[in-house]
DNA sequence: GTCAAGCTTTTTGTATACAAGATGTTTTCT
DNA sequence: AGAAAACATCTTGTATACAAAAAGCTTGAC
């Protein structure tokens, strides 16, 4: 289904990017890429216009492109739209739901809870995901879910950064829980502001670690 | 600052899938497309993947590319999210606007009235565009504006068709007084659930639309 | 020694050429 | 005659070639 070698290397770009490999102000060369993937220049230039599409280079024209990783700011901002988003979607799914739906975040919640009495953070942020992209799809609305995961995906590397804080984990849990609760009783108020604080803590504790980081 | 050819293209091409010149499922030959332009098929391969990346048009692998309009469901859906993206933007600006953001949303609400009372249509369209434009930048956070842009910018065309429905550039006009009003409060839960009520009616509007339609 | 102007090199943007998959047609076999 | 396979054609995807603009360097003047 793709067979265009122009998106498998945008996505192998984009895992560099996401992973810091290629750090912010980074230009990316077209022929060195080229001679990299053992490609021509023309995939190349596609796979970075589509990079270019979601922010993750910016393309200055006849000067080439250059990574451009968010800065704290940048990320508290997104951090904040994706607390939001999910709020949105929470708060729709609490009238929209479906019973399948239900019982899948049950399922992964549970599925957290196990991860957490593990101690395994990796599996942790597995179940984690998810948790919420089921939420997406609850909410009954096809383009918020699409626009939802794409910013979940965007903001997947500094997630993942974060969940190594302390107590990070079963904190979160807790926070699915109290979600889990108010969307039984079909109550999306409460729902989506108890996802808005779940997902915000995270743009919170990165705030944190970004301070930290500084400091060393 | 444009001097990439197939930007320029793209952006003609926006327009005329925008306008419904290009109707949904129509298949976007390169080279037709080339000669049409008068360039080659390189400029014309970029622009098409520009608009693929947001949303406009279906890329097939090995197939081409075809115009994607977005059916009755979709629209709904993004009149939804759009509501509450705005929801958002009007809440969070409850907290933090600026004077100049509240002066400037007042001069461009002063604008609609005097629209209204010309009775004119176009005059009142771009003076409500600079009223939610304001909105979205005064919410203070950025990449959340330029996203309410990006959506604001897609459903741009079928806002526009609505407009001519009968009184409701005046029902629009109370309904920006009534998000100025919370505003000045600082009542963002008001502010917002005032405003996602003056977009989704705008949804509601053109799903009755989209009925007539139907029945003519 | 420093700055600027002109040239060289590099790199992007575009055009053309080629390769390979998809579509449509014809031909052949039952 | 109908269906399937082989062939022809068209279109996309990729490579290469060329043009123009930006960056870097050399050279010269003050």
């Amino acid at each position: 289904m793709d067979t265009r070698r122009s998106d498998l290397i945008a996505d192998d770009l984009e895992d560099e990017i996401a992973t810091g490999a290629l750090e912010d102000g980074a230009r990316l060369d077209e022929m060195a890429l080229a001679a990299r993937f053992g490609v021509s220049r023309t995939p190349i230039r596609e796979a970075l216009q589509r990079l270019a599409s979601t922010g993750l280079v910016e393309q200055r024209p006849r000067r080439g492109v250059f990574v451009a990783q968010p800065g704290p700011v940048e990320l508290l901002e997104m951090f904040e739209v994706m607390a939001e988003l999910e709020g949105v979607c929470v708060r729709l799914a609490a009238d929209r739901l479906t019973d399948e739906d239900l019982t899948a975040l049950e399922d992964a919640n549970v599925a957290c809870a196990q991860a957490v009495s593990d101690g395994d953070a990796d599996q942790y942020y597995h179940a984690n995901e998810r948790f919420h992209l089921r939420l997406y799809a609850a909410c009954g609305n096809g383009f918020l879910e699409s626009e939802a995961r794409r910013l979940h995906r965007r903001l997947k590397p500094y997630r993942r950064l974060q969940l190594r804080l302390r107590g990070r984990m079963d904190q979160s849990l807790q926070e699915h829980r109290a979600v889990l609760t108010a969307l039984r009783d079909g109550n999306g108020i409460d729902a989506s502001s108890a996802l808005r604080a779940h997902v915000s803590v995270q743009g919170e504790k990165f705030h944190r670690l970004i301070a930290e980081m500084r400091r060393t």
